[in-house]
DNA sequence: TTGACTGAATTAACTGGTTAGTTCAATTTG
DNA sequence: CAAATTGAACTAACCAGTTAATTCAGTCAA
């Protein structure tokens, strides 16, 4: 009577009672390694450390892995990927063009606040002269979208009269992206230095609203 | 660094025959170091590779700073310093605020690029959430001119009626800020991910308008 | 149905190159 | 001379990466 079949019916379970969840491990190891080389950067970050704090062995990342650059390249990659996933989430078709470039902005404020330790990585890359990044096709290929999406938004501002003409949309998204950046990457320094206010729960709300208005203002006809 | 502290203790030491010039070391010293660790981080900079880059030995390092801390904290400050003191040559009283601002930000713009390794330094201490930069009691006393200075320019704007009320000094600062920073800052990575055009010498200089045209259309009235 | 076999997954202990920091004696300067 | 300064060689800790042995889940032949 089969303990055996039964064993063996329920092998999604029994392999989840047990051990033996490469993908899992996996996914571990570079949610770790995201958080620990975004707190302390490549050389900054400890191998012994980061396995120290996933559910596995140091052994085990080097045997997905392979060495530690590569496990940083990785856990970058994965970092891009989850950030463009979730600026996928924004639809501005519906919108008129100010409307439109509003909700931009102040989405892209926020969604820069919410990463953290992926603008601590992209700090990192451009430390490192972007060494990793330019490794990585992958993540070249998903930075059109940014771009084409200011296009559609600018252009049908333009042909509304509502934006002035011959600018062009990868001047407009650096100047959303320098100002969504700079309030998450220097937030510790320019605290010191200048005072906390601006980075209190007004004063970010504050900030959102100038960088919005900053951006309409810039736009305008 | 110190070209004149160098010059000065040269002038000492002209006939004295040879050695014995611990401000010309320190100083020398120093100046490796901040590019040293502007370019490889405090961890990932090397203490031999340092010491080979400067005229004098690791003993001699050791000797002055004590340990690798001291000498990133020290370089650190030396850079603020340097750089506080160039930002003391502008001189806006005699412009009209709409000129005075205009001079400032572009004034900014360039000074921001003109110190690349300074601008990595504040990276890599926002890094560390600026563990480094709370130690010194000294650079947090450098800021506040930076503000008065807008403050000034600010208010005869706003009293003349081409700068709109209500908006706060250090708002102003912190956007021009944020572009100044962030178009070095984030050069590698933005060139890798959507083009180099920017940062060609015309793409700069449109840039640098764009900063300027952005920051007066905020704070027009 | 069982038991030997396979290959993937996992562990603990180890290794050797690297690197921050030191020792100690020698040299210079006042 | 005594205090400050310097050089060469050394050391102890650290840390990325390895070795080698083990466990587990599924496979297949008998």
């Amino acid at each position: 009577m089969s303990i055996n079949e039964t064993v063996a019916s329920e092998k999604n379970s029994a392999r989840a009672r047990w051990k033996q969840d490469p993908e899992g491990v996996r996914a571990n190891i570079l949610a770790v390694a995201l958080e620990e080389f975004a707190a302390n950067g490549l050389s900054g970050a400890r191998m012994d450390e980061i396995a120290a704090k996933t559910r596995t062995s140091k052994r085990m990342i080097y045997y997905y892995f392979g060495d530690k650059e590569t496990l940083y390249l990785k856990a970058l990659e994965a970092a891009y990927k989850k950030v463009r996933q979730g600026e996928e989430q924004l639809d501005l078709e519906h919108l008129g063009p100010r409307e439109a470039l509003t909700r931009l902005v102040e989405f892209t404020f926020e969604h820069h606040r919410n990463n953290p330790a992926f603008i601590r990585l992209v700090m990192i890359e451009n430390i490192h002269q972007g060494r990793y990044l330019e490794q990585s096709a992958e993540i070249k290929s998903l930075n059109e979208a940014a771009i084409s999406q200011i296009e559609r938004v600018y252009s049908k501002g333009a042909a509304a009269g509502v934006f002035r003409e011959g600018l062009a949309p990868l001047r407009i998204h650096w100047l959303i992206s320098a100002m969504s950046f700079f309030n998450v990457s220097n937030a510790t320094t320019f605290s010191m230095l200048f005072g906390p206010e601006l980075h209190s729960a007004a004063g970010q709300a504050a900030l959102k609203g100038d960088v919005s208005e900053a951006v309409l203002r810039f736009v305008a006809a």
